[in-house]
DNA sequence: TTCATGGTTCGATGCTAGCCGAACCATCGC
DNA sequence: GCGATGGTTCGGCTAGCATCGAACCATGAA
C-alpha cells in the first residue's frame, strides 16, 4: 500500500525542537546567518550546521554564500504555506504553545508569513479583493482582474513586473489563526513591501509580528474600505 | 522566539514510517480495525496499539468501537488536506517514492482524498464549476450560488441537508499531483458518493485509485462539459 | 603573516522511541 | 462455562539520532 510521494522524510525533519526553530524563525522572511540560527535555536555551531545541512538537503531551506557567512532562507514559500497548515491543524488539536507569549493578541491580528501579510487584518483584506471583483478563482486559484490591476496600480503596486516573475504571482494561502485565506504569493509580498514602505506598519524587532501605526491602520482600513 | 502553536508534535508524528502509512492508509477513506493497520503497516499488533494511541491522543485519528472491533478514522478533514500538503512538497522536493508503482498514473487521473475526489479530473470539475458560477470565493474560502445550487440539483444531489451539517460544506482542496485546487468538504463528498452511487466509477481494492468506466468517464464530462 | 570569526567534520555519548515477546483483558460464538 | 479472536499493557532490547568537545578549514581584518 504505497500510495504517493512519500512524506515521512519531511515531516520527520519538521517533528525537531531545534529544527522547527529555525524553520520558523525564517517563517520571518529574513534571511539568517548559521550562527543566527544556532542563538534562536539554543544550540551549538556544530549542531544547527547538522541540522542546516538535512534541512539544506531535503530542499525545505537554501543556503546563499556571501563572505564567510552564510545566510539560509526558506526555499520556497510552499514551505511556508506547510507551516502555517501545520500550524492550523495544531491548532486545531488543542496543541497550543504552553508559555503563550503575551505577543499572541499582535500575532493574530498581524503577522509576517514568509513574505506577505498573516492574520486577522489579511484576511480581511483578501475579503475585499475578492468581494470587489480585484481577484477571481482560475485553474491555479487566483488571478488579478482587469479591475484589480488597475486597484493596484492606483495605489502605485506595479502589477506588470510581479507578473513576469518565476514565482506564482498570486495565490491564496490558509491563515491558521483566522481559518480562512489570505492573500500570498508575489503580489502579496508587493503589498507588504508598499505597507512598509509606507510606514504604516513596522516589523517588531525578532518576531513575526507586524504592528500598525493608528494612522497607518486607517489608512489600510481605507485603501481596502474595511469596517 | 516562540510563535504560534507547536507544530513539533504533530510533524513527529508523521515523521514516522509505520504511522504514515496508517495515516495513507485512512486517507482512502474507510475506516479499519487496529489489525488491518497492523498488516498494512507490516507491524505486530503489540506496536500497532501504541501508534494508534498516540495519533489519537494528538486527535489525528478517531476510533470508534463496535464489538470486539475499534475502528479508526482521521479526525477531520483538515488532517486529509494537510497530507496531500506534505505529499505537495515531498513531490516538489523530489522526494518521489522509489519504488514507484505501475499504478501511478491511474493515481494523478483520479484518487480518493478522505471523501472526496481528487487528481486530474476532480481538478478540471472544479475549474468547470467555477468557469459555470456555480463556485465563488467568499470569506470562508469557498461558497455555493443559486446556480451552482439548482446545477446540483438537477443532477440528483440535494444540498439543502448537507449545507446544514457541521463540517465544512464546501471548500477547496490543494491537489499535490496538479498543484491546483478540487472541491472537498461536504459537497465534493457528496459529489464522489453520486458517482459511485451512478455506478460511473469504482473504487480499485486497497488502493486509493478510482476508476472510471469509459461510459462514467463521458457522463462526468458531459455532466460539467469538460473537453 | 597572524589572529579572530564563521562554519564544518569527526568521534563519543546519552537519550528517546520503535519494536517485539509474553501476559493480560474484552467480546463474541458455541 | 470455554475457546477463539481483537486489542492493550508491560518489560526489555536495540537502533537511530540529537548533542557536544575538540580539531579543522575558510574568510576577512590588521
Amino acid at each position: 500500500m504505497k500510495d504517493g510521494p512519500s512524506i515521512v522524510r519531511i515531516a520527520a525533519l519538521i517533528g525537531d525542537h531545534t529544527r522547527t526553530e529555525v524553520l520558523t524563525a525564517l517563517l520571518g522572511g529574513k534571511a539568517l546567518t548559521a550562527t543566527e540560527l544556532a542563538d534562536v535555536a539554543g544550540v551549538t555551531r556544530q549542531t544547527i550546521s547538522a541540522h542546516l545541512a538535512k534541512l539544506t538537503d531535503a530542499r525545505l531551506i537554501a543556503m546563499e554564500s556571501q563572505g564567510r557567512h552564510r545566510y539560509f532562507r526558506l526555499a520556497d514559500d510552499d514551505v511556508a504555506q506547510l507551516l502555517e497548515s501545520l500550524m492550523g491543524v495544531a491548532f486545531r488539536t488543542g496543541a497550543v504553545r504552553l508559555r503563550s507569549s503575551p505577543r499572541d493578541p499582535a500575532m493574530r491580528k498581524a503577522r509576517v508569513c514568509y513574505d506577505h501579510l498573516a492574520g486577522e487584518l489579511s484576511v480581511q483584506i483578501f475579503d475585499s479583493l475578492v468581494k470587489r471583483g480585484a481577484l477571481a478563482v482560475s485553474a491555479d486559484g487566483l488571478a488579478l482582474t482587469g479591475n484589480g490591476q488597475r486597484f493596484f496600480n492606483k495605489h502605485g503596486i506595479d502589477t506588470i513586473p510581479l507578473q513576469q516573475q518565476r514565482r506564482t504571482f498570486c495565490r491564496a494561502c490558509l491563515d491558521w489563526s483566522e481559518r480562512r485565506h489570505h492573500l500570498a504569493g508575489g503580489l502579496g509580498a508587493a503589498l507588504l513591501k508598499n505597507i512598509l514602505a509606507m510606514r504604516w506598519a513596522k516589523r517588531e524587532h525578532d518576531s513575526r509580528v507586524v504592528t500598525f501605526s493608528k494612522q497607518g491602520e486607517e489608512s489600510v482600513r481605507a485603501m481596502f474600505r474595511l469596517g
